[in-house]
DNA sequence: CTTGACCCTATAGCTAACTGTAGGGTTTAC
DNA sequence: GTAAACCCTACAGTTAGCTATAGGGTCAAG
Protein backbone atom coordinates (compact mmCIF):
# COMPACT_ATOMS: atom_id res chain seq x y z
CA UNK A 1 0.00 0.00 0.00
CA UNK A 2 2.01 2.83 -1.01
CA UNK A 3 0.74 6.42 -1.31
CA UNK A 4 -1.27 8.19 -3.04
CA UNK A 5 0.76 9.65 -4.99
CA UNK A 6 3.97 8.84 -3.45
CA UNK A 7 7.22 8.77 -5.91
CA UNK A 8 5.09 10.53 -8.53
CA UNK A 9 7.58 12.97 -8.52
CA UNK A 10 6.62 15.74 -5.96
CA UNK A 11 8.02 14.30 -2.64
CA UNK A 12 5.44 13.42 -0.02
CA UNK A 13 6.10 13.26 3.92
CA UNK A 14 4.80 11.35 6.64
CA UNK A 15 3.20 13.28 9.44
CA UNK A 16 7.24 11.97 11.41
CA UNK A 17 8.92 13.15 8.78
CA UNK A 18 7.48 16.71 8.86
CA UNK A 19 7.45 16.62 12.72
CA UNK A 20 11.38 15.59 12.79
CA UNK A 21 12.54 18.28 10.07
CA UNK A 22 9.84 21.37 12.09
CA UNK A 23 11.80 20.43 14.94
CA UNK A 24 7.58 19.81 16.73
CA UNK A 25 6.07 17.03 18.03
CA UNK A 26 3.56 14.63 15.75
CA UNK A 27 0.69 15.23 18.18
CA UNK A 28 1.43 18.79 17.96
CA UNK A 29 0.93 18.40 14.21
CA UNK A 30 -2.73 17.13 14.34
CA UNK A 31 -3.22 19.13 17.69
CA UNK A 32 -2.63 22.02 14.48
CA UNK A 33 -4.85 20.14 12.08
CA UNK A 34 -7.61 19.81 14.98
CA UNK A 35 -7.68 23.61 15.28
CA UNK A 36 -7.65 24.17 11.87
CA UNK A 37 -4.10 25.02 10.71
CA UNK A 38 -2.64 22.85 9.10
CA UNK A 39 -4.05 19.68 6.83
CA UNK A 40 -2.14 16.76 4.82
CA UNK A 41 -2.92 17.18 1.39
CA UNK A 42 -4.09 13.29 1.21
CA UNK A 43 -3.52 10.03 3.06
CA UNK A 44 -2.37 6.90 2.26
CA UNK A 45 -4.62 4.28 1.47
CA UNK A 46 -4.12 2.99 5.45
CA UNK A 47 -5.15 6.53 6.22
CA UNK A 48 -1.47 7.69 7.45
CA UNK A 49 -1.34 11.89 6.75
CA UNK A 50 0.56 13.10 3.73
CA UNK A 51 2.29 16.64 3.51
CA UNK A 52 4.44 18.10 0.90
CA UNK A 53 7.07 21.10 1.56
CA UNK A 54 4.02 23.72 1.78
CA UNK A 55 3.42 22.42 5.50
CA UNK A 56 6.75 23.98 6.28
CA UNK A 57 5.68 27.30 5.05
CA UNK A 58 2.68 27.26 6.80
CA UNK A 59 4.54 26.32 10.22
CA UNK A 60 6.58 29.11 9.61
CA UNK A 61 3.97 31.34 9.11
CA UNK A 62 2.15 29.82 12.24
CA UNK A 63 5.07 30.40 14.37
CA UNK A 64 6.22 33.74 13.28
CA UNK A 65 2.54 34.50 14.24
CA UNK A 66 2.70 33.52 17.16
CA UNK A 67 5.83 35.35 17.78
CA UNK A 68 3.52 38.65 17.55
CA UNK A 69 1.59 37.33 19.86
CA UNK A 70 -1.57 35.82 18.17
CA UNK A 71 -3.74 33.34 19.15
CA UNK A 72 -3.61 29.61 17.53
CA UNK A 73 -7.76 30.71 17.46
CA UNK A 74 -6.77 33.94 15.44
CA UNK A 75 -3.96 32.50 13.45
CA UNK A 76 -6.53 29.78 12.15
CA UNK A 77 -9.08 33.09 11.16
CA UNK A 78 -6.09 34.17 8.98
CA UNK A 79 -5.63 31.04 7.49
CA UNK A 80 -8.96 30.33 6.63
CA UNK A 81 -9.45 34.04 5.12
CA UNK A 82 -6.76 33.49 3.01
CA UNK A 83 -7.93 30.22 1.82
CA UNK A 84 -11.07 31.84 0.68
CA UNK A 85 -8.75 33.97 -1.67
CA UNK A 86 -9.14 36.75 0.92
CA UNK A 87 -5.98 39.26 1.97
CA UNK A 88 -7.33 40.38 5.23
CA UNK A 89 -4.51 42.59 6.02
CA UNK A 90 -6.11 45.54 7.51
CA UNK A 91 -7.68 42.85 10.09
CA UNK A 92 -3.70 41.54 10.63
CA UNK A 93 -2.92 44.92 11.75
CA UNK A 94 -5.39 45.77 13.67
CA UNK A 95 -4.85 42.39 15.82
CA UNK A 96 -1.11 43.16 15.54
CA UNK A 97 -2.28 46.35 17.11
CA UNK A 98 -4.14 45.51 19.63
CA UNK A 99 -1.80 42.56 21.05
CA UNK A 100 0.71 45.73 21.17
CA UNK A 101 -1.79 48.10 22.73
CA UNK A 102 -2.63 45.12 25.61
CA UNK A 103 1.44 44.47 25.44
CA UNK A 104 2.13 47.96 26.48
CA UNK A 105 -0.65 48.14 29.32
CA UNK A 106 0.35 44.85 30.31
CA UNK A 107 4.15 45.85 31.02
CA UNK A 108 2.94 49.16 32.63
CA UNK A 109 0.87 47.20 35.11
CA UNK A 110 4.13 44.67 35.96
CA UNK A 111 6.39 47.68 36.02
CA UNK A 112 4.24 49.17 38.47
CA UNK A 113 4.22 46.08 40.44
CA UNK A 114 7.74 44.92 40.05
CA UNK A 115 8.50 48.51 41.79
CA UNK A 116 6.10 47.68 44.77
CA UNK A 117 7.81 44.38 45.39
CA UNK A 118 11.73 46.14 44.92
CA UNK A 119 10.07 47.98 47.97
CA UNK A 120 8.96 45.56 49.92
CA UNK A 121 11.97 43.19 49.27
CA UNK A 122 13.78 46.21 50.29
CA UNK A 123 12.11 46.61 53.61
CA UNK A 124 12.29 42.90 54.90
CA UNK A 125 15.86 43.50 53.66
CA UNK A 126 16.29 45.92 56.41
CA UNK A 127 14.79 43.84 59.33
CA UNK A 128 17.10 41.51 58.91
CA UNK A 129 15.91 37.89 60.75
CA UNK A 130 18.15 38.15 64.15
CA UNK A 131 15.13 39.11 66.40
CA UNK A 132 11.99 37.61 66.50
CA UNK A 133 10.94 39.83 63.81
CA UNK A 134 8.68 38.39 61.57
CA UNK A 135 8.45 39.52 57.91
CA UNK A 136 5.75 41.70 57.84
CA UNK A 137 3.56 39.58 55.92
CA UNK A 138 3.76 36.77 58.52
CA UNK A 139 2.66 38.54 61.86
CA UNK A 140 -0.27 37.25 63.21
CA UNK A 141 -0.30 33.91 61.66
CA UNK A 142 0.19 31.79 64.80
CA UNK A 143 0.10 28.26 64.73
CA UNK A 144 -3.20 27.13 65.39
CA UNK A 145 -3.23 24.28 67.81
CA UNK A 146 0.31 23.79 69.40
CA UNK A 147 1.33 20.18 68.49
CA UNK A 148 -1.47 19.22 66.16
CA UNK A 149 -0.19 19.35 63.14
CA UNK A 150 -2.63 18.32 60.67
CA UNK A 151 -0.24 15.96 59.11
CA UNK A 152 -0.05 17.78 55.10
CA UNK A 153 1.53 14.74 52.63
CA UNK A 154 4.70 17.53 52.49
CA UNK A 155 5.39 20.55 52.02
CA UNK A 156 7.40 19.71 48.90
CA UNK A 157 4.05 20.59 46.89
CA UNK A 158 4.64 23.99 45.84
CA UNK A 159 8.89 24.53 46.43
CA UNK A 160 11.61 24.19 44.41
CA UNK A 161 10.38 26.40 41.77
CA UNK A 162 6.82 27.33 40.87
CA UNK A 163 7.08 27.16 37.26
CA UNK A 164 5.30 29.57 35.21
CA UNK A 165 3.63 32.10 37.29
CA UNK A 166 1.04 34.48 35.59
CA UNK A 167 -1.46 37.27 36.72
CA UNK A 168 -4.67 36.83 37.74
CA UNK A 169 -7.74 39.27 37.32
CA UNK A 170 -8.18 41.26 40.95
CA UNK A 171 -12.43 40.84 40.71
CA UNK A 172 -13.17 44.23 40.85
CA UNK A 173 -15.92 45.42 43.37
CA UNK B 1 -29.16 22.25 66.32
CA UNK B 2 -26.88 25.37 67.40
CA UNK B 3 -23.62 25.57 66.28
CA UNK B 4 -20.57 24.15 68.54
CA UNK B 5 -20.35 27.30 70.48
CA UNK B 6 -22.70 29.50 68.48
CA UNK B 7 -24.09 32.32 70.81
CA UNK B 8 -21.14 31.39 73.96
CA UNK B 9 -19.53 35.13 73.67
CA UNK B 10 -17.01 34.88 70.72
CA UNK B 11 -19.19 35.21 67.43
CA UNK B 12 -19.01 32.35 65.03
CA UNK B 13 -19.43 33.10 61.33
CA UNK B 14 -20.99 30.43 58.68
CA UNK B 15 -19.11 30.58 55.17
CA UNK B 16 -21.35 32.78 53.62
CA UNK B 17 -20.82 35.44 56.13
CA UNK B 18 -17.28 35.45 55.61
CA UNK B 19 -17.77 35.43 52.13
CA UNK B 20 -19.59 38.07 52.35
CA UNK B 21 -17.36 40.50 54.69
CA UNK B 22 -14.21 39.27 52.84
CA UNK B 23 -15.99 40.52 49.62
CA UNK B 24 -15.09 36.52 48.00
CA UNK B 25 -17.27 33.01 47.14
CA UNK B 26 -17.86 30.52 49.25
CA UNK B 27 -16.62 28.39 46.41
CA UNK B 28 -13.31 29.90 47.04
CA UNK B 29 -13.14 29.78 50.58
CA UNK B 30 -14.00 26.21 50.50
CA UNK B 31 -11.49 26.05 47.39
CA UNK B 32 -8.87 27.39 50.11
CA UNK B 33 -9.14 24.93 52.59
CA UNK B 34 -8.71 22.15 49.93
CA UNK B 35 -5.66 23.74 49.79
CA UNK B 36 -4.44 24.20 52.78
CA UNK B 37 -4.59 28.15 53.36
CA UNK B 38 -7.54 28.26 55.90
CA UNK B 39 -9.83 26.45 58.26
CA UNK B 40 -13.14 26.88 60.29
CA UNK B 41 -12.76 26.63 64.13
CA UNK B 42 -15.48 23.88 63.89
CA UNK B 43 -19.02 22.41 62.89
CA UNK B 44 -21.84 22.54 63.66
CA UNK B 45 -23.71 19.01 64.53
CA UNK B 46 -24.96 19.33 61.16
CA UNK B 47 -21.48 19.88 59.58
CA UNK B 48 -22.07 23.65 58.79
CA UNK B 49 -18.96 25.44 58.92
CA UNK B 50 -17.39 27.95 61.79
CA UNK B 51 -15.40 30.31 61.77
CA UNK B 52 -14.01 33.40 63.97
CA UNK B 53 -12.78 36.51 63.23
CA UNK B 54 -9.29 35.01 62.48
CA UNK B 55 -10.42 34.00 59.25
CA UNK B 56 -10.02 37.75 57.86
CA UNK B 57 -6.71 38.11 59.03
CA UNK B 58 -5.91 34.77 57.10
CA UNK B 59 -7.45 36.16 54.15
CA UNK B 60 -5.91 39.03 53.88
CA UNK B 61 -2.32 37.43 54.57
CA UNK B 62 -3.77 35.42 51.69
CA UNK B 63 -4.32 38.40 49.49
CA UNK B 64 -0.97 40.21 50.51
CA UNK B 65 1.13 37.15 49.99
CA UNK B 66 -1.00 36.61 46.05
CA UNK B 67 0.04 40.71 46.07
CA UNK B 68 3.79 40.01 46.73
CA UNK B 69 3.70 36.81 43.92
CA UNK B 70 3.56 34.01 45.47
CA UNK B 71 1.63 31.06 44.66
CA UNK B 72 -1.44 29.15 46.79
CA UNK B 73 0.85 26.28 46.93
CA UNK B 74 3.78 28.65 48.62
CA UNK B 75 1.34 30.62 50.92
CA UNK B 76 0.14 26.74 52.01
CA UNK B 77 3.55 26.15 52.82
CA UNK B 78 4.15 29.38 54.75
CA UNK B 79 1.08 28.81 56.60
CA UNK B 80 2.06 25.37 57.68
CA UNK B 81 5.59 26.40 58.78
CA UNK B 82 4.13 29.10 60.85
CA UNK B 83 1.28 26.40 62.16
CA UNK B 84 4.38 24.44 63.68
CA UNK B 85 5.85 26.95 65.31
CA UNK B 86 8.28 28.00 62.60
CA UNK B 87 8.92 31.32 60.85
CA UNK B 88 10.34 30.72 57.86
CA UNK B 89 11.21 34.77 57.26
CA UNK B 90 14.20 33.78 55.43
CA UNK B 91 12.57 31.95 53.11
CA UNK B 92 10.22 33.84 52.48
CA UNK B 93 12.64 36.94 51.73
CA UNK B 94 14.26 34.40 49.84
CA UNK B 95 11.06 33.32 47.66
CA UNK B 96 10.21 37.24 47.00
CA UNK B 97 13.54 37.88 46.25
CA UNK B 98 12.88 34.79 43.24
CA UNK B 99 9.74 36.20 42.51
CA UNK B 100 11.30 39.16 41.88
CA UNK B 101 14.06 38.27 39.89
CA UNK B 102 11.73 36.05 37.50
CA UNK B 103 9.58 39.21 36.98
CA UNK B 104 12.43 41.42 36.57
CA UNK B 105 13.48 39.17 34.13
CA UNK B 106 10.01 38.64 32.37
CA UNK B 107 10.17 42.24 31.71
CA UNK B 108 13.29 42.31 30.11
CA UNK B 109 12.07 39.51 27.83
CA UNK B 110 8.55 41.36 27.03
CA UNK B 111 10.28 44.90 26.46
CA UNK B 112 12.19 43.25 23.67
CA UNK B 113 9.15 41.68 22.91
CA UNK B 114 7.25 45.21 22.79
CA UNK B 115 9.89 46.80 20.63
CA UNK B 116 10.02 44.09 17.98
CA UNK B 117 6.34 44.21 17.82
CA UNK B 118 6.39 48.00 17.63
CA UNK B 119 8.57 47.73 14.65
CA UNK B 120 6.47 44.83 12.75
CA UNK B 121 3.72 47.35 13.18
CA UNK B 122 5.34 49.60 11.69
CA UNK B 123 6.29 48.06 9.28
CA UNK B 124 3.40 47.04 7.97
CA UNK B 125 1.63 50.71 8.60
CA UNK B 126 3.58 51.66 5.51
CA UNK B 127 2.90 49.33 3.52
CA UNK B 128 -0.61 50.06 3.79
CA UNK B 129 -3.10 47.85 1.61
CA UNK B 130 -3.63 49.83 -1.50
CA UNK B 131 -2.48 47.60 -3.80
CA UNK B 132 -1.69 43.66 -3.55
CA UNK B 133 1.09 43.81 -1.00
CA UNK B 134 0.34 41.00 1.48
CA UNK B 135 0.96 41.76 5.02
CA UNK B 136 4.81 40.33 5.23
CA UNK B 137 3.40 37.59 7.28
CA UNK B 138 0.47 36.59 4.92
CA UNK B 139 2.89 36.07 2.51
CA UNK B 140 3.11 32.47 0.96
CA UNK B 141 0.10 31.85 2.36
CA UNK B 142 -2.02 30.69 -0.86
CA UNK B 143 -5.45 29.14 -0.91
CA UNK B 144 -4.80 25.64 -1.28
CA UNK B 145 -5.54 24.02 -4.76
CA UNK B 146 -6.33 27.09 -7.27
CA UNK B 147 -9.67 26.06 -8.30
CA UNK B 148 -10.20 22.59 -6.67
CA UNK B 149 -11.06 23.49 -3.31
CA UNK B 150 -10.91 20.16 -1.43
CA UNK B 151 -14.53 20.51 -0.09
CA UNK B 152 -13.97 20.35 3.22
CA UNK B 153 -16.71 18.98 5.80
CA UNK B 154 -17.18 22.71 6.73
CA UNK B 155 -14.98 25.81 6.41
CA UNK B 156 -16.45 27.03 9.79
CA UNK B 157 -13.89 25.36 11.45
CA UNK B 158 -12.67 28.59 12.56
CA UNK B 159 -14.16 31.20 11.19
CA UNK B 160 -16.19 34.06 11.81
CA UNK B 161 -14.26 36.05 14.19
CA UNK B 162 -11.75 35.15 16.38
CA UNK B 163 -13.90 35.50 19.97
CA UNK B 164 -12.14 35.25 22.91
CA UNK B 165 -8.99 36.62 23.20
CA UNK B 166 -6.43 36.64 25.96
CA UNK B 167 -3.01 37.39 27.13
CA UNK B 168 -0.34 34.54 26.52
CA UNK B 169 3.07 33.97 27.43
CA UNK B 170 4.81 34.84 23.96
CA UNK B 171 7.43 32.60 23.64
CA UNK B 172 10.76 33.91 23.28
CA UNK B 173 13.32 32.49 20.83
C1' DC C 1 6.98 -14.36 10.24
C1' DT C 2 8.02 -11.72 13.82
C1' DT C 3 9.77 -7.56 15.87
C1' DG C 4 9.84 -2.86 16.37
C1' DA C 5 9.16 1.61 14.59
C1' DC C 6 5.78 4.05 12.94
C1' DC C 7 0.88 5.54 12.30
C1' DC C 8 -4.24 5.98 13.59
C1' DT C 9 -8.43 7.80 16.70
C1' DA C 10 -10.18 9.29 20.89
C1' DT C 11 -9.68 10.95 25.16
C1' DA C 12 -7.45 12.59 29.38
C1' DG C 13 -3.94 15.39 31.69
C1' DC C 14 -0.99 19.35 32.44
C1' DT C 15 -0.56 24.54 34.42
C1' DA C 16 -3.26 28.08 38.22
C1' DA C 17 -6.84 29.66 40.64
C1' DC C 18 -10.88 29.47 40.79
C1' DT C 19 -16.13 28.80 39.14
C1' DG C 20 -20.08 26.17 38.38
C1' DT C 21 -23.12 22.16 38.75
C1' DA C 22 -25.60 18.11 40.54
C1' DG C 23 -27.90 16.26 44.07
C1' DG C 24 -28.71 16.40 48.20
C1' DG C 25 -29.59 18.17 53.66
C1' DT C 26 -30.54 22.30 57.13
C1' DT C 27 -32.31 26.43 58.87
C1' DT C 28 -35.26 30.25 59.03
C1' DA C 29 -38.98 33.33 58.04
C1' DC C 30 -43.71 33.65 57.19
C1' DG D 1 -45.78 23.57 57.37
C1' DT D 2 -43.63 25.05 53.55
C1' DA D 3 -40.67 27.66 50.66
C1' DA D 4 -36.58 30.28 50.24
C1' DA D 5 -32.10 30.72 51.45
C1' DC D 6 -28.45 28.62 53.02
C1' DC D 7 -25.13 24.73 53.61
C1' DC D 8 -22.85 20.14 52.36
C1' DT D 9 -19.74 16.86 49.18
C1' DA D 10 -17.94 15.65 44.92
C1' DC D 11 -16.73 16.59 40.64
C1' DA D 12 -16.59 18.93 36.04
C1' DG D 13 -15.46 23.12 33.55
C1' DT D 14 -12.82 27.48 32.47
C1' DT D 15 -8.28 29.61 29.94
C1' DA D 16 -4.17 28.13 25.98
C1' DG D 17 -1.36 25.18 23.94
C1' DC D 18 0.11 21.50 23.97
C1' DT D 19 1.47 16.46 25.88
C1' DA D 20 0.44 11.82 27.06
C1' DT D 21 -2.06 7.64 27.19
C1' DA D 22 -4.90 3.61 25.66
C1' DG D 23 -5.77 0.49 22.39
C1' DG D 24 -5.32 -0.52 18.32
C1' DG D 25 -3.52 -0.94 12.81
C1' DT D 26 0.55 -0.65 9.17
C1' DC D 27 4.89 -1.39 7.29
C1' DA D 28 9.83 -2.48 6.46
C1' DA D 29 13.74 -5.16 7.88
C1' DG D 30 15.82 -9.40 9.07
Amino acid sequence: MEAIERGSGAATLKIGEVAKKAGIGVESLRFYESRGLIEPIGRTSSGYRLYDSAVFDRLSFIRKSQAVGFSLDEIAWIISEARQGRRPCGEVRQMAKARLGELEQRLTELERFRDELRETVRVWECQGEADGVICGLIEGLEPGSPGRPPSRRGPDAGLNRPASRRKRQPRSS
